[in-house]
DNA sequence: TTAAAATAGGATAAAAAAGGTCTTAAATGT
DNA sequence: ACATTTAAGACCTTTTTTATCCTATTTTAA
């Protein structure tokens, strides 16, 4: 059923929210869970996970939060949906070559490889830069409506 | 968890399968489940939900069986997954527009909506013939093999 | 009329997804 | 030192989805 689940769609929300800081600004999880509409509970867990697999940075106490560790130009969608989901498998059959026992025969299998292929590749070459930019664009097109 | 259901899975062995047939040549559950090492009674019931749907007609009593309404050159994989597992929707916003408050403005919804895109296309494009008649060029060079 | 074969539908068991709670640990300002 | 703030960790519940199985019923050819 393919289909991007909660957890990482709230974590893609979150990072995102993250691109539009300055570097070095923290920032906690509810004012994130807050903006982005999203459980701060389940929202916590989600950054604990990202932190442990070092896409953010926690810092704890008065004024702590997240930060990115990377710039969001050096980070993908792919990586954060991977960070949440595991590896992208279209079809049990891309786990590994041989996991169906027809996989080497089978006229389905290329299909779904490059199936895989294509999905990621798109995945992989959408930045959070790209993403904040084109938000901050869509931003400035309102106020320009409203001025004029 | 962009995978796909076993349902889809074994429908699309299933066709495969019919795929290979003379036309009007019925084929029963049993014989389809066993070649593609599927569970009959699960089998059964994804072929009752094709013949709804059309894909496949049905024939009771002796004799009986499954043959496919339309030539394998007009089935795509696209058609067999939607009719096991609904229209693919890699995310909640795709819905229907608006289904996400922040569908107008949210940077990622584009990006959706392009995968989705992107991905559905390929996937139409996939016709039972093409996969079954790399399926028989894939024999016969095995054939070659052993007789060379 | 009997045996083969699909139909209809429920039962269900396991797994994953979605979310919450509560306690502990670390940082910081006073 | 201490209170406050905020993340970390562990555990738990509920809901939804997936993947089956099962049984009774209808249809049809021989
Ligand atoms: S597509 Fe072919 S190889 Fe992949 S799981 Fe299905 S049968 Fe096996
Ligand atoms: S991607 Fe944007 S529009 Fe789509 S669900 Fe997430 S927030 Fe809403």
């Amino acid at each position: 059923m393919f289909r991007l689940s909660k957890a990482a769609e709230y974590a893609i929300r979150g990072v995102l929210h993250l691109s539009f800081k300055a570097e070095g600004e923290t920032c906690g999880i509810d004012e994130i869970a807050k903006a982005q509409g999203v459980p701060p509970a389940y929202l916590a867990k989600l950054f604990q996970s990202l932190a442990r697999k070092g896409f953010v940075r926690s810092f704890r106490g008065v004024e702590g939060g997240f930060i990115l560790t990377k710039r969001p130009k050096d980070i993908t969608l792919l990586e954060i949906i991977e960070a949440m989901e595991g590896r992208i498998c279209l079809n049990d059959c891309l786990i590994y070559a041989g996991y169906c026992p027809k996989d080497d025969v089978c006229p389905v299998h290329p299909v779904w490889k490059e199936a895989h292929k294509r999905f990621v590749d798109y995945l992989k070459g959408c930045t959070f830069e790209e993403m904040a930019n084109a938000s901050k664009v869509k931003a400035m097109r309102t106020k320009e409506k409203i001025s004029a």
